[in-house]
DNA sequence: GACGTATCTTGATATACATCAAGTTTTCAT
DNA sequence: ATGAAAACTTGATGTATATCAAGATACGTC
C-alpha cells in the first residue's frame, strides 16, 4: 500500500470497490448497447469480450482473468460497445466510473493507474492486430498459448499446464481462424511433442519450440 | 469554450499545447522503444502508426489525421511500443503527459476528455479486430473507404472524393491483405461503378453499394 | 446411470487470397 | 527535361485455410 494515505483516504478508496456482483457461467456482465456506468475488476472467474457484425458474425476481442479490468469500451459513448460473458462462474467488483474519476483527481497514483490500464489495453490490441494481420495459424496459436500461460503464471498457477476455459470455436474467433483449424493446429503441436492436449487440458512440453514458432528467425 | 474558466486557467491550458513540432514526409514522430514523454495532437498532415514482428513484418495499426491524438501506447511502460510515421509533411502539438495529468486533476472536463480519447481508441481497435478476424477483402476495403471518407467529411472535406495519403501496400498492411489484392479490389469496385479510382484519387460513386458490401444483409 | 447435446477430431474437397511475374504509370532527383 | 526508382495494375499459378461431412468424446440432465 503506497504511502501518503490516511485512514479516511483508505476508507474512501475502499468504497470504490465495495459492491460486488456474481455472474453465472454463460451469463453476460454487460452487453453491447447497454448504458455504461462502471468498470469491473474480476475477483474470480474468467470472461470473454466480443463484438459482432450486423449479420451476426462474432469476433472475440479478448479473454480476461482475475485482476483484469473490463468496461473501458463504454467510456467514450456512455454505452458499451462490446459484450462481456462469463466463461465460468465469476465475481467482479463494480467500480462506478464517476467515483473513479472523482478519486483519481485527488489521488495521482490512482489517476496514473487508470491511465496505464487503458494504455495497456491499447497496446494489447495493437499486438492482436499484428497477429490477425500478419501471422499464420501456427504462429497465432503459439502466441495465444504463450500469452495465456504467462498470465496464469503471474497469478501463481503452473508455468506449463492449465485448463482452457474457452471452446475451440472461441479460441478460433479470437485468433481469426475456424474451430477445425484450431483443433488441427493443436493436434499438430501435439504430434511434434511441443504440447500435450486432452480436450481442455493443455501442457506445454517444449516452451522454446513454441516461442520459436511465434518468433521465427528472420531469414538472413 | 466551456464555461467556468477564467483567463488564468485558459493560459495554463494553453501552455499544454504551446510547443509544436514539424515532421517531414516519411519521417518518424516517434519509434517503438523510445522513451514516452508526450501525447501528440495532429495540427496538419497525415500519419500512420505501425508495429512489427521480430522478423520484420509490419502491421499498420492506424491512420491518423488532423485533430487526432497519437502516443497513447507509450503511457503503460513509459516507452512507445509502436512507430508513428508522417505520410505527408505534418505539424503536431507536443503535449507533455505530466502536464496533462496535472491539469486534468484540476479540470474535470479535461480529465473526461482524456478518458474518452483513450476509450475511443480501444473501441476503434475492437472494430479493426472484427475486420481482420471476420471480414473478406471486399468488406475490409469497403469499411476502410467509408471510415476514411466519414472522417474527412467531419473535417469539412468532400463526402465523396479524396486523395489517399498512403500506398496500396500500407492499406493492405492495415487491412491484413497484400497490395495486389488491394489493387484488384479497387479495380473490381471501379468495374462495378461503385467507385472511381485513378491511382491515389478516389471518388465514391455509390456509397449505398459500399455500405451494403460492408454490412451484408443477414441471410434470413 | 442412460440419453441427448455440445464439443472436439479428422478426412476430403473447395476457395479466397497469396505469390510470382511482367508491364505500365507516376514520381522524384539530377 | 531525362532517367531511375517507386508505385500500381493485371494475369497465371499456388497454397493455407475454409467448408463440408462424419464419427468420437465429454458433459449435463433427468
Amino acid at each position: 500500500m503506497p504511502v501518503g494515505f490516511d485512514l479516511a483516504d483508505l476508507a474512501r478508496l475502499d468504497e470504490v470497490v465495495a459492491t460486488r456482483r456474481k455472474i453465472k457461467q454463460g451469463q453476460p456482465l454487460f452487453n453491447s448497447g447497454e448504458v455504461f456506468t462502471s468498470l469491473y475488476a474480476i475477483r474470480t472467474g474468467f470472461f470473454k469480450t466480443s463484438v459482432s457484425t450486423e449479420d451476426g458474425r462474432e469476433q472475440v476481442t479478448g479473454f480476461q482473468m482475475a485482476g483484469e479490468i473490463m468496461g473501458l469500451d463504454g467510456i467514450v459513448n456512455d454505452h458499451h460497445s462490446c459484450n462481456a460473458i462469463a466463461l465460468e462462474d465469476a465475481e467482479v467488483c463494480v467500480m462506478p466510473f464517476s467515483n473513479i474519476e472523482d478519486l483519481s483527481r485527488e489521488f495521482p497514483i490512482l489517476q496514473r493507474h487508470v491511465h496505464k490500464i487503458m494504455s495497456r489495453e491499447i497496446v494489447r490490441e495493437n499486438s492482436v492486430m499484428l497477429l490477425l494481420g500478419n501471422m499464420r495459424a501456427e504462429e497465432r496459436l503459439a502466441a495465444f498459448l504463450l500469452n495465456l500461460v504467462q498470465r496464469l503464471h503471474a497469478r501463481g498457477f503452473s508455468k506449463s499446464e492449465f485448463v482452457l476455459r474457452m471452446t475451440r470455436e472461441e479460441i478460433g474467433s479470437y485468433l481469426g481462424m475456424k474451430l477445425e483449424t484450431v483443433s488441427r493446429t493443436f493436434s499438430k503441436f501435439a504430434d511434434e511433442g511441443i504440447i500435450e492436449v486432452k480436450q481442455r487440458y493443455v501442457r506445454i512440453a517444449d516452451p522454446d519450440a513454441l516461442q520459436k514458432i511465434f518468433n521465427p528467425q528472420p531469414c538472413i
